[in-house]
DNA sequence: GTACTATTTAAAGTGGACTTTAAGTCAAGA
DNA sequence: TCTTGACTTAAAGTCCACTTTAAATAGTAC
């Protein structure tokens, strides 16, 4: 078995040292063995931090990879711990492209059809609640 | 002219007092006269905030908000602002709206399809960078 | 006059995922 | 031996848009 510092950890892995430092600290990753108080890790933390970084551009939070790992019963499938966790991030992955898709209409549909000489000629089109969406810029 | 407390323009803007001191602090409203220590405003100071409020729903910063209101030179009008603002806007809106979508892909595409029993065993499917991404679980 | 509410300030807190800093320890190469 | 370079820790810093807090002052209602 492979045994690695932390520098080769994070060389490998893509990653900075204080990074795993960080993971360790907020148990997403157990702590490693010590040599000399240096961290002595095993190559199987490259498939750890593989499953983390795939989790992240999921978009889980910290806290939530620390449920994935450290959150279920021991005998609950990976299969099983994903659909829970990813059916709820769908939900705000979502979100958040509603939200995006709806700044890009205001961007699109009303800032930049902006006729207005002054900011405070805009106002006045915002807060009339008029009839029409079309003229408000 | 209707003259106003800050708490009657939080109430009337939809916000917090807190808000407003902090978009005068961050230069973003001006400064308002004062009445014995105390804001007093003039009723146009809702119309630069409803111009502040639809910035914030198209996703502009509160620095690209004192920018468009404090950045440009006097004369420059409106539609130009809004057009130079927007324009890099949408480039980010786009962005985020991929990125959302590519989370959106993974949790759909590759976590739910899971059947790994093992977190181990879903590290391995990650990094074999394998011929078939609809293997990878 | 008394109570209650609104306002003032500066400074710290929030959340998230780290990074940076400071000060110190340890190991390997010339 | 001396000098890098990598490592250690705890604590603070980063970004962003505010909110919260604390302690003081001012205005309003009765």
């Amino acid at each position: 078995m492979e045994e690695l510092t932390i520098g080769e950890v994070a060389k490998r892995a893509g990653i900075r040292a204080s990074a795993i430092r960080y993971y360790e600290s907020v148990d997403v990753l157990p702590a490693p063995s010590r040599i000399n108080g240096r961290r002595r890790y095993d190559a199987r933390v490259l498939e750890r931090l593989a499953v983390i970084q795939i989790a992240q551009q999921a978009g889980f939070t910290v806290a939530e990879i620390r449920t994935l790992f450290n959150g279920f019963a021991a005998e609950t499938p990976a299969s099983a711990r994903w659909e829970i966790l990813a059916q709820q991030k769908l939900v705000e992955v979502d979100a958040v492209i509603r939200r995006a898709q709806a700044m890009k209409r205001v961007l699109e549909e009303e800032l930049l059809h902006c006729r207005c000489l002054t900011l405070d000629e805009c106002a006045r089109c915002i807060l009339e609640e008029g009839e029409s969406d079309k003229l408000f810029f």
